[in-house]
DNA sequence: AAAAAGATTAAATAAATTTTTAACAAATTT
DNA sequence: AAATTTGTTAAAAATTTATTTAATCTTTTT
């Protein structure tokens, strides 16, 4: 191999790396791990890895590929495949961000939904309960309603989060904001 | 004070806790540590408090509290407020979700496009020397145009995230998904 | 069915983050 | 201006999280 070939090789190297670095740091923001930020970052410029080949690419232990291959699964960022004469397990990364970027926040958003909403019609049930109870004073049944008050109003916002939720499930925020709008 | 009205009063600080619970589980999902995290969910359901109060309420040290408050103010979750009179700083949650949200990811994704686009450009521009070297053989022109493609591909993501942040941040996506759509 | 290869789980180690204690600096009051 | 109160910074301790080594389980091949 010649030694400009070489360099070449190299120049292209450096440059994945730099936008492997840029992923892998903006993805520990997302609740991952480096190992696993650094994985999927990796992955994003190749075909396919198995569980041995992340090993060697990044230099760390396969436990450490295979809970990082689990969890990139789960936010489906990362996919099994089935290779045809190749008896270890092949996997491939999500390419398409906006797919990413949908289960991603749909499942954080839903889960932060459900999580508090839960509370909140619960805590709402004790305030009335309160309200209601004939031995309360007045100044303890205003301060029920108050909170009452307050978790009703904020109800809106998960409501809303719902609905942004639905929007980007069934595509339709797409026809809000468009993907291709150029620059 | 009877013993009824006492009871009302635990109902209602189980009820708070009910909630501040789920809020503080799911902020810390949010890159907030569990004190700040506490610390924001108890100020939801107060006026204003000082560093000292809170140092009671949560039962923690006030340099823990002193760091909490400033990385809430800075996703600005809350805000010092002038209380006359009083020589403690003192300080309020933003209650209203809306503005939390729009702040919180509208900061993280203009993050994730500078950081990701700056590095992509780069890139791209190392992929075009690459393509443009005389000496480079034909397949590796091929997988630097291979590259170049696939980072020019994502751009589309990032020019996306632009203006969904564009249209948290001028208001204009409340227009597509309304706040007050009920239920 | 035995052997070998691959992947996962469990326990232990290592690293990073969070919280606290203690010292310091700033501001307010007397 | 001295003394006191409040808030912040720095270093240390503690907790949590991430990673590895070692052991186990699963699957595939012979």
């Amino acid at each position: 191999m010649s030694d400009s070939t070489e360099k070449s090789r190299i120049k292209i190297e450096e440059a994945k790396d730099k936008v492997i670095g840029a992923i892998a740091e903006t993805m520990d923001l997302y609740g991952v791990t480096p190992a696993a930020a650094n994985l999927y970052a990796t992955m994003y410029f190749k075909e396919q890895m198995t569980l041995d080949e992340m090993r060697t690419e990044l230099g760390m232990s396969k436990p450490s590929m295979s809970t990082s291959v689990r969890k990139l699964q789960e936010i489906e960022m990362v996919k099994k495949t089935f290779t045809r004469g190749s008896r270890k397990h092949t996997y491939v990364a999500e390419k398409n961000f906006f797919r990413s970027f949908m289960v991603f926040y749909c499942q954080m958003w839903e889960r932060e939904v459900k999580m508090n909403m839960e509370a909140i019609e619960e805590a709402q049930e004790d305030f009335i309960n309160v309200i209601k109870d004939s031995t309360s004073t007045p100044d303890i049944v205003a301060e029920a309603k108050k909170y009452y008050d307050q978790l009703e109003d904020s109800k809106t916002y998960y409501y809303w989060l719902e609905d942004l939720v639905a929007s980007i499930k069934s595509g339709k925020i797409f026809e809000f904001l468009p993907k291709d709008k150029q620059d």
